[in-house]
DNA sequence: GCTACGTTGACGTTGCGTGACAGTGC
DNA sequence: GGCACTGTCACGCAACGTCAACGTAG
């Protein structure tokens, strides 16, 4: 049991925001004292966990509250729609990288007001990704998921987890991430990927390496699970694989 | 000398908006009547449609107000802040994308409070670019700029126009895009970005294509200064060469 | 005198909190 | 006595929207 700073220190946010998420609804203490303090045990500390993780994604509080009151496969599809959500926000900075790019190159004067309205070249945009259909990892994953019994999601977690802390011993026993052991294990990641959730390509592989070796919640995770300087470690035998 | 509802009606934009940016000082009426009417003229509309260019680039009213107020030259270079800007916020999110895909690829339950912070995950992606050199482009374009004259700009912008009209000559006699005199227009274009601006890569290039072709601002331009379609047709052209 | 248009001023909105204050507990 | 904790109300931000009450143009 921890009380609001405590938690608030652990966590990383402010006393202030443990009683706002209260007062919404979003984090309730899992108790109170006599006195009216707030206690915090370890589920409602798992539930900030979530709800930090959510909030990092850009989830407003709101949904981030409806998706930890659902299921977990609410939580998978709130998860796909975000990166569509987020994956359009990006499209819509290229635009306007581009639109700027383009204004010191070409001037402005010939415009008409009509002109300005960004959401015409969106419009081109998501035109053009209907055309290629980009969603069709999510498809892929859906069609995966059906297949799923109850409680596999667990098991695949952790199996995926396992891979890691192969890579920690390959690590510790000296190997280099581009020889062939820890490239082989590379290897077997990704085709774990591609027959569980979905295809994993080359490009999507590199992603995930970067992000693993980039300094945030993975490499954390991935260093507490399979020994220090993994992440890294895993990061660069990806990024060897992919070259 | 038009009225506020007039305004309203050419711009896009509502009363209520014009009130505001009077009250704040970004746009005052060039005059008013006796009854205190806000009447606008062309000097007032222009400065009206940069206001609305800088506010689809997501400048906020403050800083529009300023860079307006300012010369010519601190629009460039706010410009390509705002570029910049733009591009931090894209790889942001870009970072974010890659996060929740990697979520629901990987779990997350071995990950700690500390992980939370995708800031993590920009700092490195800061460090790529710095060690990699983005700005590059614009510190050509700075260079270049010193040697201007005054009123070079206009000059400059002119003849861009007018190797669009060049093309719109070239649509009107029936050259197809991928033709090879439409292709050489594209190759003069493209040299006198990387002359006069700087240097204009294929990529580049695509993007500015696309933007073109795309329905925004651009495409309206262009159609206005060198005939019906034309933008197509030189979206068409420069997707040819670029491929 | 009707109607459309104009004015100012004040308050509301949305999301995510922060600050200030006065009271109570340890 | 001093710090931690409580509730409640208010404020902040951006860029307006939405009244309300009133003056003006045709």
């Amino acid at each position: 049991m921890m009380t609001v700073t405590e938690v608030s220190k652990l966590a990383g946010v402010s006393v202030r925001t443990l009683r706002y998420y209260h007062k919404i609804g979003l984090l309730e203490p899992s108790q109170r004292t006599e006195a009216g303090y707030r206690l915090y045990d370890d589920t409602a500390l798992e539930r900030l966990q979530q709800i930090l993780l959510f909030r990092e994604l850009e989830f407003p509080l709101k949904e981030i509250k409806e998706i930890l009151d659902g299921k977990d496969f609410d939580r998978n599809r709130a998860l796909e729609q975000q990166v569509e959500l987020l994956t359009l926000k990006k499209e819509h900075l290229e635009n306007l990288i581009t639109f700027a790019r383009g204004i010191y190159l070409t001037g402005v004067k010939n415009m008409d007001f009509s002109a300005f309205d960004t959401r015409k070249m969106d419009e081109y945009s998501r035109q053009a990704k209907e055309r290629w259909g980009t969603t069709e990892a999510y498809r892929q994953y859906e069609e995966k998921i059906k297949g799923w019994g109850p409680g596999e999601e667990q098991v695949l977690e952790k199996e995926v987890w396992d891979l890691f802390t192969e890579f920690g011993r390959l690590m510790r026993q000296g190997v280099l991430p581009r020889e062939e052991q820890a490239q082989r294990q590379v290897e077997r990641l990704r085709e774990y990927f591609t027959e569980h959730f979905y295809d994993c390509t080359r490009e999507l592989l590199a992603g995930l390496g970067k992000m693993y070796g980039g300094g945030g919640a993975f490499t954390e995770g991935i260093n507490q699970a399979a020994g220090e300087g993994c992440a890294q470690y895993v990061a660069e035998a990806i990024a060897h694989y992919c070259s």
